[in-house]
DNA sequence: CGTTCAGTTGAAGGCATTCAACGTCGGTGG
DNA sequence: CCACCGACGTTGAATGCCTTCAACTGAACG
């Protein structure tokens, strides 16, 4: 695990999960962020960053030392503006998750992270659109994600694998058998512009 | 209220309160930022944000159009350099917002609010360190920011209230008479880097 | 005055948590 | 080899915090 404060380093994630996390004195502890490949770490122009950065998978990190890459960047407009492109979308998708966090019940919240991860991990379209997904965090993980009790995941869970919209190969990996049930689970809007 | 599509300005907070949310089909909302004077809206690069902005107050606005705007930044290094700032700024309090809606309790979140209150309008000092201080927001319009309803947002109100923590001399307008109770209340680290 | 909007307060109910026990799997060492 | 252990996960029962529903108060306004 990273301190962050004692960080030198940029860096981008190649392979792996990492994840973002706060935590209050007494341990109640809330992910802010989660991590996936082609996903940065560390911002330019701040020398520290106040929270955990936690691997949950084994990781492949493509590291920069700070004080070139903040070189490069000021010599390179188009990588500044990149990089701002990166903390409004890292803006947009924290925004998404307060309203998840404040205004969604257990099993929307689930079905939302569940949806996240069928988008962000394209490996779907395997046979018959039937994304077959490995979950990269433990129940516990999931659960400082959505704040949630771990408990709670694993009954929402198979909540949703009881309603045959998920099917569990072991613990840890899944297929989804029905999308259209899986985004209705999840509270948005029907066809929020996403195209799938 | 503003819809941030149909904008082609880009503008500061000078005077007044206005809030950003987001909505679920259904109804239900989630208040993502609060904008308090000296805040931005609107983001360069970008032709629309997704999410209602709202007055909550008279509120004074200091505007730009959008295009002699971006060509300004564009030749400006040091204000796209501060704009990268006020992006960051906003993803830690969007951060910081997630630890509370996930993670805090109802006593908890009123408490952060009103400190946060209390920290961003520095009026207090006014006798013996005694903010006097006005909700910029209705109950409603609180509960929506912290992910409550608006009777659990009265009820802690004047739950603080009877615990000495708070006064009221109307229904808008407060003063904190026990800032350290308020703090503790808060669930955060006691002194928590904060210079108050 | 009556109406409306913001806020308060009480009572009942529900969803998620808490507490606790049990199940499963992989690794480690006797 | 297998017994033991710890980490992870599941499941049940009880509790509680917040919500929901509903009635009421008070101030502002035409």
């Amino acid at each position: 695990m990273w301190r962050g404060d004692e960080l030198e380093f940029v860096a981008s994630v190649v392979v792996g999960v990492a994840s973002l996390s706060k935590t209050l004195e007494d341990g109640r502890t809330q992910m802010v962020g989660l991590l996936l490949p082609s996903d940065f770490i560390g911002r330019p122009g701040r020398e520290e960053i106040e929270f955990d950065v936690t691997a949950t998978t084994d990781v492949t990190l493509c590291c920069f030392r700070r004080k070139p890459f903040e070189k490069m960047v000021e010599k390179t407009p188009h990588l500044s503006q990149r990089l701002m492109e990166l903390a409004l979308d890292e803006l947009d998708a924290a925004r998404d998750w307060m309203l998840l966090l404040g205004r969604k019940t257990a099993r929307e919240k689930i079905a939302t992270f569940l949806e996240m991860l069928m988008i962000r991990s394209r490996t779907d379209n395997i046979e018959g659109n039937r994304p077959d997904l490995a979950l990269p965090l433990t129940r516990e993980q999931i659960a400082n994600y959505l704040g949630l009790t771990l408990e709670t995941v694993s009954r929402q869970l198979n909540a949703l694998k009881k309603d045959g919209v998920l099917e569990f190969t072991d613990r840890r990996n899944f297929t989804v058998r029905d999308i259209a049930k899986l985004q209705e689970a999840t509270g948005d809007d029907a066809d929020g512009g996403m195209i799938v």
